[in-house]
DNA sequence: GCATTTATTTATGTATGCATTAAATAATGC
DNA sequence: GCATTATTTAATGCATACATAAATAAATGC
């Protein structure tokens, strides 16, 4: 197997990267139980990277192997919401005070002004999943700039885990220009080495995205996804 | 195989039990690179149950798998202790001020104060080894009555990271007299409810033990552990 | 003697086989 | 007909075999 850089890459590598593309696509529905034999058999390979690639994604938090029941791909709550969401809140916004700290020069925020932009047009054109890949865009970045690798792969992990919730109610939400409003004063902060405002605001954009969701979760009764 | 309560456990799961052990005892250091062979054979098992366990170390930060180089157990840097300790200090001060909101009982919170007062008589008797179990005890009581089971679980991978560290400094620092006091007020501000002290507490807590221990490492020339 | 190529070794990544044991089904007793 | 036990089925956990590819050693050319 060759990737697209040309360089050979492990069955386990590959059955870790397709099955998380099938739980965020839903095609391996959450709450839904797959024998490793079944998994093989789908991509094509021995049980051996299969069992691999479902320990490493098991760690990650999107599964669940018990024995004789086969893996279980796990359904998130509104529990699991705000337990993620608080993780979420904390370290982005110490992310953010660490990326105000650092005094970054303006060509090394381009890559969050950009994300802000994209969101921006992304809104105009009623394009809710392209804004969805800018949010995405802008926090990851955010993180990045925070400097601290722990952070980056915790963070990442547990948008991971919220993907397929957030994915669902992307479309029963009001439009989020607050939203873009958020993230432009954040890196107004950051440019101007504001640490604490930099915290502040994206702690309170955060937490204020929380409690939108979980409401949102409530008025749908929406008990798990 | 069959573990305390008689219940049979897998080799996967000894095999990661015993391998944490061999790294925190040391005996697998910091640094040192081993063949899934060489493993397999200490440990009286084959390679596929000590592969499946390095995955889950790996995931854990404990070491790392390189190719045709066998596993290595990771060090620790000061730079990774930065990290790890703004990750702690950010998680367990949410999860004091979740615990101080949450009403606990005088009979909830008796761990902690029992943690205490352990941390009280080690530090008498001079046992820093029991002062370390004691703070450690204090510490994981304090994220389970947070109740948020994502901060439970990043918190004890990440002291897992640093605890091969933790150890090599107990012995160079002066008594912490000022921890057990820090982890009375702590104690005191979930007994009476005041979240924001709580949270407020500990933040400085863990940040002083931060500062004290990169001082620590630096005075010693310590680059890595 | 040094660089380059070829051969050899060996650790890994994956497939496969099999014993074990949980779950499911059938059989038995009441 | 229901509960209990025996039987069968089948998924896992682990051992093992082997192909592949990296690293090392040997050989060749200059």
């Amino acid at each position: 197997m060759e990737d697209r850089a040309g360089k050979s890459i492990s069955s386990s590598h590959r059955a870790i990267d397709e099955l998380r593309q099938l739980i965020f696509s839903g095609e391996l529905a959450g709450g839904s139980n797959h024998l490793e034999s079944e998994l093989a058999l789908r991509l094509n390979m021995s049980r051996t990277p299969i069992r691999e690639a479902a320990l490493a994604l098991e760690a990650q938090g999107l599964l669940e192997m018990r024995p004789r029941k086969g893996v279980r791909i796990l359904v998130i709550s509104p529990v699991d919401m705000r337990e993620i969401y608080e993780v979420l809140t904390a370290l982005e916004s110490v992310a953010a005070r660490n990326a105000a700290q650092a005094g970054y020069s303006e060509a090394e925020l381009v890559g969050l002004a950009r994300a802000i932009d994209n969101m921006d047009s992304a809104l105009e054109a009623d394009d809710m999943r392209a804004w969805a890949d800018a949010d995405d865009q802008f926090h990851s970045e955010l993180v990045r700039l925070g400097g601290n690798t722990r952070i980056m792969s915790v963070v990442s992990m547990m948008a991971d885990q919220v993907r397929r919730a957030r994915a669902m109610t992307l479309f029963m939400r009001e439009k989020p220009h607050k939203s873009n409003h958020d993230h432009r004063q954040v890196l107004d902060a950051i440019q101007s080495g504001q640490a604490d405002v930099a915290y502040r605001i994206h702690h309170a954009h955060r937490t204020q995205a929380q409690s939108t969701l979980l409401a949102l979760l409530d008025r749908h009764q929406l008990r798990s996804i």
